[in-house]
DNA sequence: GATTTACAGTTCGTATACAAAGGATATAAA
DNA sequence: TTTATATCCTTTGTATACGAACTGTAAATC
């Protein structure tokens, strides 16, 4: 629960986003940890099952992700075997970026965690309040 | 603008509160810059203007923070001349914590640019809806 | 075709985040 | 009062985030 804050802090938006987003992140982590996991990480093959052979650049755009921390993350999921890299043959610039066997197997259940995650946090609210929330939330992006 | 994204990803409150924080995040930052401020130094400041004299432990757990996350911005903040750090003199475990002389005289300014970023983004909604939002915020942390 | 411009990715530096372990000190218990 | 436990804080290691500079490649323009 939320201790006592200054003065009209916990009104502020920015604060209440970035706690709000806190702790969602925190029980979304722990539910990945088994899998050897980082949110972000998950985040990253969802785009990739969506669509397969995106580059990480339109990766990063699809997620609204900074090029830098997707270079970072990608790094780290070739390095543990998640993704797989794929020169392009037209654009020596560009690598494609394909999901692992590994990850493939485990897609259901980590497509599950997600919307199990998604769902303790609704739980707390009306379905108007639900709807509401996520329109306002989307209204900031 | 929100983009195409994955299958129901875009219903998923881990991603929507994740994106909508670093969207306030980013705005709010890009205000502090011409300070030397980064958003975490200037919420320590709102805290101990608030309460001065607070320890480490006590102003994490106000701001909801971790603890060796307050301890490496407490010491950037004390090389920058933000805060000081004083001994207490019955508990040689604590220091406490008050706002240095600089801080002091940005306040009421640093204090307006937190507001004005707050309003930047309710500005956007009814008052109906400002209430609702964060009331639905609250009830997550 | 040579030059300019645009774009894709990487790398570097700095600042969170937080788990885990360690060092110092205070308090409770035996 | 010695031992055990609890606190405070720091340190270490890993993972985002992101601005800025840089390399390499493609596309556009002259």
């Amino acid at each position: 629960m939320m201790p006592k804050l200054p003065e009209d802090l916990p009104e502020c938006m920015v604060f209440l986003l970035g706690k709000a987003y806190q702790k969602a992140h925190a029980n979304f982590k722990k539910q990945l940890k088994p899998y050897g996991l980082t949110n972000m990480q998950h985040l990253v093959l969802e785009g990739l099952w969506y669509q397969e052979g995106m580059t990480a650049a339109e990766l990063g755009k699809l997620l609204i992700m900074d090029k830098a921390t997707v270079s970072g993350i990608l790094e780290r999921m070739v390095e543990t075997g998640w993704i797989v890299k794929k020169p392009d043959p037209d654009d020596g610039r560009i690598q494609r970026l394909y999901p692992s066997e590994k990850a493939g197997q485990l897609q259901e259940r980590l497509v599950g965690e997600r919307k199990k995650a998604n769902q303790q946090i609704l739980k707390k609210f009306s379905i108007e309040e639900q709807l509401l929330f996520k329109r306002l939330l989307r209204d900031l992006i």
